[in-house]
RNA sequence: GUCCCUGUAGCUCAGUUGGACAGAGCGGCUGCCUUCUAAGCAGCAUGUCGCGCGUUCGAGUCGCGCCAGGGACGCCA
């Protein structure tokens, strides 16, 4: 594709310089793929937007650039067609010598460097370890998680980060809920505090610890024994989230503690930075970042007035941290649809600090409203009343939760209906992926029972048009890498595993593999081979299973 | 009141950054298993792309204004 826009800026400077057409300001070229074939495997609509700059009419300026445009080895057919698109099509030889370097690039096949290796910083989930994990909570992890792994075969360094917040306020109402649960445990008859957290699961931590532990906290200091217990609780908590996550396949490089900053100096570096920038001020006994200077429609708190800092103050120490000192050129947060009033200001912080807030990408990714038919589930922490994701996992498995979630770009808001994602265990779009790898598989097993050596295959063999349409799906693949890296979108993932599984269920349809024709088996085990290479990528790209059979 | 996201087939959603006749899955209806997995294949039906202006050779896509749903506007995180 680049080479194409290559040759026809080549075309069009040249015609420029010949006098063709006058020179004007080159539009960006575009080259796209056709919705329908009969269009050729690429078209550019460059002509059409010559013609607006030169008054020339679009199909002649067409004509012209063909004639320009030097021949390359990919291309068979450049075509003109109304009201002035180029037509390429790709020649069916090149088509089939993809089979063997898809076959010899392995795993690696689609490993792009458009990232060139530059740092990136792909911070995602970094819930609040005060409860489990719920539904909305797997939508960031699953689209986090599967960036990363695109980001890093597209070249990019990506270091996954998990930001714990485990100082503030949320976290001392955690404590004192806890504690109160505890004392609980003994008979006591107390109150849980009023912005407390009700939910049962920490009736059920405080009845665990007790067991273990015994009354000893009761004895301690009140104000001792909450913190004790709280760390306790605390941990309890950050272990079943990490174990939720490793069960949909979601791993983090670094675990990043909040406290840490304060511990370490950032809050205090972040601060003074902000301070020599003239960034703060102090009013109403309580120290403000001043936002609206930066076209905010509010200043912000950083330091209340009992002297405690805030989130806030917090995420711009992190923020610090991670440009600053760690010195990412890029950092990526995934963060739910209620951090959105926090973007602007972030974006602001960043450009206080000097930072290029280019550098800063931010997806929000909208709610998930959980129904079971009809009826809706209100998803709220503070009551308890949710569904984690752990028990969606116990009913729905990693591999159908992984791409349901990535079915849809982050922007909408998404209905799980568990009803559904259940009943259609059968008729489910990741069995109809997955089934077309172990179809593969096992026509390459019976190729091994049957002692084929079929590295010896001639591609060229390869002529018929469920052939050459399984190869032009398979080697769209790099293409979509780069524009899931660029946009960071992931969700073209899923709809391009059930393109290249339609494809060549249609193949093996139409097409028997392993048959009398020595020759043309050869050939065709080399393409099945290739398109399992391609397909298990796609799925591994989606931190799903690639069955061998099913 | 201000800001953000969304509105496309009966349902759930894509639509490659403005292109060629608007797509997929599910659901519905027809056919297809003596040969590598029928969790499959081939085909049929279904649309005022929320509404209205505008920009453009060309708009589901861009701009403005409405309507509807969700979210955010804390010295919570």
């Amino acid at each position: 594709m680049q080479k194409l826009v290559q040759s026809l800026k080549q075309a069009v400077v040249q015609a420029q310089q010949t006098g063709i057409f006058v020179s004007t300001t080159l539009p960006e070229i575009v080259v796209e793929h056709p919705q329908n074939p009969e269009h050729g495997d690429y078209a550019s609509n460059l002509p059409l937007k010559l013609s607006r700059a030169t008054g020339i009419a679009p199909l002649v300026i067409a004509q012209r650039l063909v004639e320009l445009m030097p021949s390359m080895a990919e291309v068979d057919e450049v075509t003109v067609a109304p009201p002035g698109f180029i037509n390429f099509t790709l020649r069916n030889d090149w088509l089939t010598e993809q089979v063997e370097l898809i076959i010899s690039k392995g795993a690696s096949y689609s490993d792009i460097n458009l990232g060139k290796g530059k740092r990136t910083q792909l911070e995602f989930v970094s819930v609040n370890p005060t409860g489990p994990l719920h539904i909305g909570h797997g939508r960031g992890a699953v689209i986090g998680s599967t960036l990363a792994k695109v980001l890093v075969a597209a070249g990019y360094s990506v270091a996954r980060e998990y930001y714990i917040n485990d100082t503030g306020s949320q976290i001392n109402a955690f404590k004192r809920s806890l504690y109160a649960r505890y004392q609980q445990c003994l008979g006591t008859a107390v109150e849980l505090p009023t912005n407390g957290y009700f939910g049962n699961y920490l009736v059920d931590l405080a009845k665990e610890i007790f067991r273990e532990q015994g009354d000893r906290f009761i004895k301690l200091p009140e104000e001792e024994a909450i913190q004790k217990l709280g760390e306790i609780g605390l941990n309890r908590i950050m272990e079943g989230i990490k174990r939720d996550l490793k069960l949909l396949d979601v791993n983090f490089d670094v675990w990043f503690s909040e406290q840490s900053l304060y511990r370490h100096g950032q809050y205090e570096k972040a601060m003074a930075l902000l301070r020599d920038k003239g960034y703060i001020t102090k009013k109403e006994n309580a120290v403000w970042f001043v936002s609206t200077a930066l076209g905010e429609d509010k200043d912000n708190v950083l330091v209340r007035s009992d002297g405690s800092p805030t989130y806030f103050a917090s995420d711009i120490a992190y923020h610090y941290n991670k440009f600053l000192e760690r010195q990412f050129d890029k950092v990526i947060n995934i963060w739910g649809a209620d951090h959105q009033g926090h973007v602007s200001r972030m974006r602001a912080v960043v450009s206080a600090l000097g930072i290029d807030p280019e550098r800063l990408k931010v997806i929000i990714c909208q709610l998930v409203t959980l129904r079971r038919g009809e009826e809706i589930i209100r998803v709220s922490k503070r009551s308890g009343d949710l569904i984690t994701l752990r028990e969606l996992m116990d009913e729905v498995n990693p591999d159908i939760c992984r791409f349901f979630f990535l079915s849809r770009s982050a922007d909408s808001q998404m209905d799980f209906d568990l009803e559904l994602a259940k009943k259609q265990s059968v008729d489910n779009p990741v069995y109809y992926v997955q089934y077309a790898h172990a179809r593969i598989a096992s026509i390459l097993r019976l190729a091994r029972e049957r002692e084929i050596n079929y590295e010896q295959g001639d591609v060229s063999l390869l002529t018929s048009e469920p052939e050459l349409t399984l190869i032009r799906k398979m080697v769209l693949l790099p293409e979509i890498v780069e524009t899931v890296a660029n946009t960071l979108e992931p969700h073209h993932l899923p709809y391009y595993a059930q393109d290249l599984a339609t494809v060549f269920h249609s193949f093996y349809k139409q097409c028997r593999v392993i048959s009398e024709d020595k020759a043309l088996t050869r050939a065709r085990l080399k393409l099945v081979r290739a398109a399992q290479i391609v397909l298990s990528k796609t799925l591994h790209l989606m931190g799903m299973t690639a069955p061998e059979q099913m």
